[in-house]
RNA sequence: GGGCGGAUAGCUCAGUCGGGAGAGCAGCAGCCUUACACGCUGCGGGUCGCAGGUUCGAGCCCUGUUCCGCCCA
């Protein structure tokens, strides 16, 4: 066997076979409780990056437990179409030929666009391999393909029928750089964002005076309707109703009174509204009826209601606005302001509020059942406390803007007629207007938001509208697995399209999870170039180890720093597993693993503790404390099999036992082993397979082998109970040998003549082993000097004459002394104190007492131990 | 402004029922013992942010408070 475990060589002999083996495929019709996960659909642009990795692994190590597990495993892969990123890349491309898409044409571009993806596009699938992911690929899906085309059409026209959906002109957010509109959620409101407060006149019509009011955003001034003023602002009361001249336009702008709007105390008091262009003073603009003045093209320039400054782009109007006011002495002056400034997530352009005309989810009526479903547990949120974000988006959502002014995407299935203005809305392109039955119908140009597609991802990928066999059998899905950053996004979306088109919540548990932060707990960013990249951290590592060590850093809900400590600590893990296999196979002998057996106290004991690591680890996996499984996983095998077992069972194997306890030592290895290779299977593929391949008995992949069952390893009290004896002479000694700084080449003396300590005497070839203890006496103190240990409670000693000073040995007890004294000394204070033995529990009164007495016998033994030793004087 | 989370060993973090504070890494000391020096053995290290309260008993429950982070407006 090679003495290196080769993840990399694993990884590429195993994959391969179990994906086209089939291992990874789901069957609906298959037997077995349903387990079922979709994936969340990254972009189609993208590529993995470390919150991929830690997202897609947690999924997986899920999928790979309950397949073994024995249920109707399958998890749906597949990607999302990504509107803007992905027409921005193919956009970018066609300007380094000088060319836009509109040079081209809607179909040309839209050609070019799946060429792209059918290039690129594979990346990131590709990448998921690499990490092991078992997904089911023969159903994976894509946004824009054939089958969830049908479903998002199906979806927006059931909406729209029902009055959900519709068209409306409002203030709406414009990304002017990738020209079109974004809901509420694409814009990041960045703080703290140092700009100027700017204030200028407006002079009264009657040339009586002027109004100063004070504005961020210069250039709106071009689409002001109204000046506001408080209604009991005595300052104003008289200018109400009156107008000012607008100095660039040719109109005349109204005075009014708004008591929502103006803050009499802040600033002049006065406020300029332009209610195209402010959502606050849209609001205005509604109540008072005024004129809504839009001043900007999708591209950012002023239009041609900018007067003297349309054609330039709106931070350059910005400055020419204040520059030609200065000159026509209306200028009143600025000083700096910190303000809050929204952005498109996607472009990072400043997003500029527009009146326009667009597609709106109604929100309200599909909200309420939403919150209702996480409310009455029918979808449940681990850790809970995110139901809390959950809610308070739900209670404050406005309706959802869901046209996007690009090509790439589910066009919208909406039809215009030039004859009688109808708006066709069908499930298939309808030839003709609906109403009137004119055949000059245009059909809308726009595309729907991506999240629209995505939020019926859940059931879209099971073949609805279709009553398939999947929905029946794998719908509602398991759980969904992913960060909290996008609970608004899209956990919400799919709550309520899931509930309003299906009737069922689309998955029983939304498993949250962090986000991966660099060492420093910030936010891993390219630009920052603090960024990991997973792919490295596998051809460094491995994917083992890279995945054992996400699983690990997994606590409930919280972020992660990441270190590659971590991942450098999981590698060294999968060399001890490898090298405890080494082990194993490397002592298999000669006389083959058939026969009759005499199972020793140790392979009964290890077995036992196996079982119980069993029950813990599928406790943690059930529970999706994945942290806890493993650590579970890790402190079994490495800190009781390895550390003890595997030198127990060399005393076994090395000397002088019979062969059916060689057998029974040989056989207990193996099955060991063949656990473990099961347990670590879903944190480590690979190397569980490895493992599985080479342990001898063992058939087919280990994905199919059955996960172990706590029921396989049955406990024994009594076995416990003397091992843990034979550890604590083991420690002691060892302790003694330390602390004497005695060579581990000097063979040592252990003696007892107390009861529990009698069974010593069987454990000799281990105590050689684990502690170089070469004789064992059923006797009391020896000649000469000795060291007194504590087993089971009862004095032993270590035989130390002619070996080490007596002084050493005496400070040595007064620290034992002096810290068993401690710890008695705490337990009377606790039994001692007024009301413990009334109030406490019965047991926990009692266990107290037992740890008192045991702390009482440990105290005695000790100082006689210590007494002995004076009388050597 | 509203909401949520965090503060525990030098670092990163666990801590489920309120019942004697843990892991990994780092540190110190000793070992190339025939699976593993990617290892083994032993040791040291904590005012559980602060102040009150409830309780026989609080890292855990309650109130207040400081600092840090995130989300929303």
């Amino acid at each position: 066997m090679a003495r290196l475990y080769d993840p990399h060589e694993a990884a590429e002999r195993y994959y391969p076979w179990w994906e086209e083996s089939g291992f990874f495929r789901g069957n609906p019709e298959a037997p077995g409780r349903p387990f079922v996960i979709v994936i969340p659909p990254p972009n189609v642009t993208g590529s993995l990056h470390m919150g991929h990795a830690l997202d897609l692994t947690l999924q997986d190590v899920l999928v790979r437990y309950h397949r073994m597990a024995g249920d109707n495993t399958v998890w749906i892969p597949g990607t999302d179409h990504a509107g803007i990123a992905t027409q921005w890349i193919v956009e970018k491309e066609l300007a380094k030929e000088g060319r836009t898409r509109h040079d081209i044409g809607r179909e040309a571009f839209l050609e070019r666009t799946w060429a792209w993806k059918a290039t690129y596009g594979g990346t990131i699938t590709r990448q998921l391999r690499r990490l092991g992911a078992s997904c089911d690929w023969t159903r994976e899906r894509f946004t824009l393909d054939e089958g969830l085309t049908r479903a998002v059409r199906e979806a927006f026209v059931r909406l729209y029928e029902q009055g959900l959906i519709y068209r409306d002109t409002r203030l709406i957010h414009w990304d002017p750089v990738g020209q079109t509109a974004l809901s509420d959620l694409e814009v990041v409101h960045e703080e703290g964002i140092q700009g100027e407060m700017w204030s200028f006149a407006y002079p009264l019509t009657d040339g009586s005076g002027e109004i100063v009011v004070a504005t961020t955003r210069p250039e709106t001034m071009l689409g002001d309707t109204a000046v506001a003023v408080h209604p009991e602002d005595p300052r104003y009361a008289h200018l109400v109703g009156r107008t000012v001249r607008h100095p660039f336009c040719e109109r005349e702008v109204p005075i009014i009174a708004d008591a929502i709007l103006v803050d009499p105390a802040f600033g002049t008091g006065a406020v300029k509204v332009t209610p195209a262009h402010d959502p606050n003073d849209y609001e205005v603009g509604k109540r008072h009826g005024l004129a809504f003045v839009n001043i900007l093209k999708g591209d950012g320039t002023l239009n041609s209601e900018g007067g003297p400054f349309a054609g330039m782009d709106r931070f350059e109007a910005r400055e020419a606005v204040k520059e030609r006011m200065a000159q026509l002495g209306l200028d009143r002056g600025s000083k700096p302001h910190v303000m809050a400034i929204g952005r498109s997530q996607r472009s990072g352009a400043f997003v500029e509020p527009m009146v326009s005309t667009q597609w709106f989810v109604r929100m309200k009526p599909l909200a309420a059942p939403a919150t209702a479903a996480v409310e009455h547990g029918f979808t449940r949120f681990v850790p809970k406390q995110w139901e809390n974000t959950y809610f308070s988006w739900l209670r404050g959502i406005t309706d959802w803007c869901i046209s996007r002014q690009l090509w790439w995407g589910h066009r919208i299935p909406a039809w215009y007629c030039q004859a009688c203005g109808h708006i066709t809305v069908a499930r298939e392109d309808p030839e003709a207007c609906a109403r009137c039955g004119s055949d000059r119908i245009e059909q809308d140009p726009d595309v729907l938001d991506t999240w629209f597609s995505s939020a019926l991802w859940p059931f879209s990928t099971l073949g609805w509208p279709e009553r398939t066999v999947e929905m029946e059998r794998w719908y509602p899905t398991t759980v969904l697995v992913t960060a909290y950053d996008i609970i608004f996004f899209w956990v919400a979306r799919m709550v309520f399209s899931g509930i309003h088109h299906t009737g069922s919540v689309p998955f029983r548990d939304v498993c949250i999870h962090g986000l991966i932060r660099d060492a420093q707990g910030q936010k891993m960013s390219k630009t920052k170039g603090n960024a990991v990249d997973p792919l490295l951290t596998i051809d460094r590592y491995g994917a083992d180890a890279f995945r054992f060590a996400l699983t690990q850093a997994t606590t409930q809900g919280s972020d992660i720093a990441w270190e590659d400590g971590r991942v450098e600590s999981a590698r060294r893990y999968t060399n001890k597993l490898w090298q405890a296999f080494r082990f194993v196979t490397m002592n298999l002998g000669d006389e083959g693993l058939e026969g009759p057996v005499e199972p020793s106290v140790y392979d009964r004991w290890i077995l036992a503790r196996l079982g119980e690591a069993v029950r813990r680890v599928r406790e943690a996996f059930e529970s999706y404390r994945f942290n806890d499984a493993a650590n579970e996983i890790y402190a079994f095998t490495w800190d009781e099999l390895c550390d003890w077992y595997l030198e127990l069972a060399k005393g076994v194997l090395y000397g002088d036992a019979t062969p059916g306890a060689r057998r029974a030592a040989r056989r207990t290895l193996v099955e060991g082993m063949g656990a473990v290779a099961r347990l670590v299977h879903p944190i480590m593929p690979f190397l569980g397979e490895e493992i599985w391949q080479h342990l001898p008995g063992t058939t087919g992949s280990v994905m199919q082998a059955p996960f172990p069952r706590p029921e396989e390893f049955p406990s024994d009290p009594a076995v416990l109970d003397e091992i843990h004896l034979l550890q604590e002479a083991v420690v002691e000694v060892r302790r003694i040998r330390s602390e004497m700084e005695l060579s581990p080449r000097i063979g040592l003396t252990l003696q007892s003549d107390g009861q529990r300590a009698a069974c010593l005497g069987r454990h000799l070839p281990a105590l050689r082993t684990l502690a170089h203890v070469t004789r064992f006496l059923a006797a009391g103190r020896p000649e000469g000097v000795s060291a007194a240990i504590l087993v089971g409670g009862e004095r032993a000693f270590v035989a130390l004459e002619g070996v080490i000073d007596v002084e050493a040995e005496r400070a040595r007890l007064d620290r034992a002394i002096e810290k068993t004294t401690r710890d008695l000394e705490a337990i009377e204070r606790r039994l001692s104190s007024p009301g413990f033995a009334q109030r406490a529990p019965a047991e926990v009164v009692e266990s107290f007492r037992g740890k008192r007495a045991a702390a009482r016998d440990r105290v005695a033994a000790l100082e006689a131990a210590r007494a002995l030793l004076e009388t050597d004087r």
